[in-house]
DNA sequence: CTGAAAGCGCTTACAG
DNA sequence: CTGAAAGCGCTTACAG
């Protein structure tokens, strides 16, 4: 069967195809009778109006970008992205929005080509961007390409930022974490912090600083990069040389990294809880799973890619341009921080 | 600026706009001259032809399909769909394919409706499918719906499908898993497989019983479902009560499970490997991580998605359907089968 | 409420 | 090798 269109339809009713696009599309302009006998049709016939066409005459794709930038080994071991991703999908697709995946290594030229090209192309309505960095050029790129977008986890601004974003309660997150190894009694920490360029980290390692000035805490810093070796690096160079001064407690940027410390604290010979206490910035099943199962900071990923793809679809719809708050984050209380 | 377009670029050079798209799409019928300015001037502008306009005159979207469908609890846990598209994102861009992406929950009539409308708006050119079923309704409903397609690991069938799909070497992988127990001393062992609904389980069944047959090797089988409880689940009731005749070793058909059965073992006071060796039949950073590290067989989900994607590329390309196995597996041996 | 027509921005025979 | 024109399948003022 050759594929039906609008003037198929419209001629089996006996109507134009103006009447049938505004049936379809809830406008007025038909009778409810007419209405009803286009969308019995339609439904029998298992008719869709093409997407293409609707796009070029809309001037509108219907689809949402996202570029995954991440080490090709990384993908897929950082459960963080795939909660997010879930919620996005989620989201969009009860807006009527359909997702458009690319998956790029860590050359930020690739992301940006990408742009310049769904730009170009239109071949979507929006992105969302994830990892707000220093100096972070996207931003003006997108706005320079006229691209709406959302920043997800927009951090470090003075001011609320011009454009739509959501934002993390990082120094909350930090207070939440260093309570926590306080009333567990420590008093010398090291926080182990994702690279420098991202903002946030910038924002987690004043909060925790504040917090352990406030508790009388010390606070060793090591900056490490998220992956897995990067973390079991931190610890050795942490630890590998123990001293009365070493920290007892150590806070992950990350749940990989949490990991990887883990894996070191075992060949230096160090128990956890009880020589070093544990806790990731990050939940995931690697942090049940560990042993021991590792405390950590549940930021509901999914939850939040809900937020950040409604705050898209209402740029999307309105054009103004809004910042929400990300919903408040748990901490999921483990062995690897446990009392002895 | 307004957007430009292709009869913009004509008129700044003064040709038909005929000639900018025969440039642009590499065709015959220009100069060499006039497509390097055609193709100079693009650049300069930062321009891309309208992918909806495109789209539409073609009757192509560019785009291929894919439904992830996965409880959304499980979803970002199950590292071997990440792998898998993280391989199909990367060969469909080499492509110049988008991917399209639709999360959904274990409906499967969602997954059957996502289909119909993305055949009769023609938004995706052809879709992959995951996941080979008993009475799978898929290949006949893609088929009706006109809508090419390649079912990633089909199994089970008497003769090579009519339809394109990657088959995996299920009774190989069988071979390798049983043999490596058979070397490392088991004589009795406990099969956990996924859902029987899933046509791949019965093959490896068959293959596990093969092969142990060989070697004089007692099986049992329980079925569970892929799920970190269920097979935990499934060690309770396989040593909950422990015999003389109890298995020696267990294959999990996931590495879900088999987290899930190290739990269990441990809450049971059964030493891995030495009271239970634990075998599973996907390889993740969950296996790598686990204490003790669990021996599995990697069927590295990337490559497996490049061949998926390639497939279907060609099928696209050329209409010709074909069927094409997938790379060997690897067995990594750890200490959960280790040699006491 | 309905119909004829232009327009969205490309591609592609067809005639020169 | 180049140009004028039709067509892809919708949406949307505009006139009735």
């Amino acid at each position: 069967m050759a594929k039906e269109t609008i003037a198929g339809l419209a001629r089996r009713l006996g109507i134009s195809k103006a009447s049938v696009s505004y049936a379809l599309n809830g406008q007025p302009g038909v009778s409810e009778l007419t209405r009803r006998r286009v969308l019995d049709l339609a439904e029998e016939l298992e008719w869709y109006p093409s997407s293409s066409a609707r796009a070029l005459s809309r001037s509108r794709s219907g689809a949402v970008g996202m570029v995954l930038s991440a080490d090709p080994l990384l993908i897929g071991t950082e459960p963080y992205y795939m909660g997010l991703l879930a919620g996005i999908e989620t989201a969009l697709a009860e807006g009527d929005m359909a997702l458009m995946l690319r998956m790029i290594g860590k050359d930020p030229a690739q992301e940006r080509a990408t742009y310049e090209r769904w730009a170009g192309e239109r071949k979507v309505d929006g992105v969302l961007i994830f990892d707000h960095l220093h100096d972070d050029p996207r931003p003006a790129l997108l706005e320079r390409l006229g691209l709406p977008f959302v920043l997800h986890g927009a951090t470090g601004m003075e001011a609320p930022p011009a454009f739509s974003a959501t934002t993390t309660e990082n120094a909350a997150d930090a207070a939440t974490i260093v309570d926590h190894l306080h009333e567990r009694g420590h008093r010398r920490v090291a926080h182990v912090s994702g690279p420098l360029t991202h903002r946030q980290e910038e924002e987690r390692i004043r909060g925790v600083r504040k917090s352990s000035a406030r508790h009388g805490i010390d606070v060793v810093q090591y900056e490490a990069n998220y992956a897995l070796e990067s973390g079991r690096e931190a610890v050795v160079a942490l630890f590998g040389t123990r001293s009365a001064e070493s920290a007892t407690a150590v806070v992950f940027g990350n749940d990989l990294m949490s990991m990887g410390g883990l894996l070191a604290l075992r060949e230096l010979g160090l128990r956890c809880p009880e020589d070093v206490a544990v806790i990731s910035w990050d939940d995931s099943l690697h942090c049940q799973l560990a042993s021991p199962s590792v405390t950590a900071l549940s930021r509901n990923p999914t939850m939040q890619g809900r937020v950040a793809a409604e705050l898209l679809l209402s740029l999307l719809d309105t054009g103004e341009a809004r910042v929400r708050s990300l919903p408040r984050t748990e901490l999921l209380v483990r062995d690897s921080t446990a009392i002895l």
